[in-house]
DNA sequence: GTCTATAGTTTGATAGAC
DNA sequence: GTCTATCAAACTATAGAC
């Protein structure tokens, strides 16, 4: 909780100082008192930055989605061939996913807020970039299948585990090594590259 | 909203009642005034079938799961094979998850919960049928994969597909066809059967 | 730019009549 | 089993001093 000491926030301080909190929490779960005690601020000096709560939350969502979208395709080289790109993808969206957590449950809120079509059209932003890089890959890897569908399939296989990783927690055969980012990686891409029943002759 | 007249609801009415609003707006996002409005009934008569709210949100996503998760689990065959079980279960998953938007967006409510103390009775007491069938189905089909994450796999494969239906629309390649069950079943199955490199020397 | 103080609303939950 | 009436707490937001 308490990160901020000295007062004078400026309007990205405020930003910074709440977003973790607008990620564990969601819209309704945080208060205006809240997001001033880790800013170190009184509700009524958050209202002299923003005229209201929910503008506060789009800025911060928006903040957030502008910091780390970059931060999500840098990591490919044209120099790689295609499956070794895609290889690297995958395990630097794992760690993305197992390290950010903040951004992965902000994600998750603004999916799930159906009150505006605007914070589906921040998701579709930050998710395009996303999905266009997969996509490019996939289809110069294989003919096969659907390039769409595949591309859906990849990012799913790497989010949905991360998302659901409090859940998973309490299933049958947990293991703390299923939450690193290194294992998560490598068995999506073994089962990408092999299927189920490539080992039922070697194994 | 209205969906009720009379009054002298059971238990199972008020769940019934009030799961569609507990999906659209989350445990945060709806009052016992809500839930007592789409009963017919007032806040005080809620007091008098449920504790407290928790134990109305509890019993909300409970009853939701165990009526969905049965009909699940009850389409597989012992008779039937393995492979075939799995191909079966997945067809029937994409089915549920196309149809039934409540139950879709419901599983994201608690995925997102905060409380971890909630997520883990939800988890223990509802998720653990559906992910023990899994588990024991993919056990006997592969030993190459830990069954935990290849479980983890097909459901993430089938479910973030579905949720992220609306999203998916604004990305390029996008056909109607994609929202189909039936063409993400046999997409899934086909990934999961012959991965990326079967394909190669077949065309 | 931040404070104290507070208005006005909504919330979860209870008491007691019927 | 449901009602009316209500409480105490928490909430968003504002007014005015400094």
């Amino acid at each position: 909780m308490g990160q901020s000491i000295g007062k004078r926030q400026t309007r990205e301080d405020i930003l910074e100082f709440s977003v973790s909190l607008f990620a564990e929490f969601g819209y309704d779960g945080v208060s205006m008192r809240d997001v001033a005690a880790v800013c170190g601020l009184t509700p009524a000096a958050l209202y002299y930055h923003f005229p209201h709560k929910e503008a506060l939350y789009l800025e911060v969502v928006a903040h957030a989605f502008r910091e780390k979208s970059a931060a999500l395709l840098n990591n490919l080289k044209d120099s790689d061939s295609p499956w070794v790109q895609l290889e690297n993808f995958i395990t630097n969206l794992a760690h993305l996913a197992a390290k950010d957590e903040i951004f992965l449950r902000l994600m998750q809120w603004v999916r799930l807020d159906s009150e505006e079509i605007r914070q589906q059209k921040l998701a579709v932003h930050v998710f395009k970039d996303l999905f266009l890089a997969v996509h490019a890959l996939v289809a110069k890897l294989n003919s096969h299948y659907d390039p769409y569908m595949l591309s859906m399939s990849i990012i799913s296989l790497v989010f949905l585990s991360s998302e659901g990783r409090k859940i998973r927690k309490f299933m049958p055969g947990y293991r703390p090594e299923h939450d690193q980012p290194d294992v998560l990686a490598r068995h999506v891409i073994d089962l990408l590259r092999m299927g189920l029943f490539q080992h039922r002759t070697s194994g």
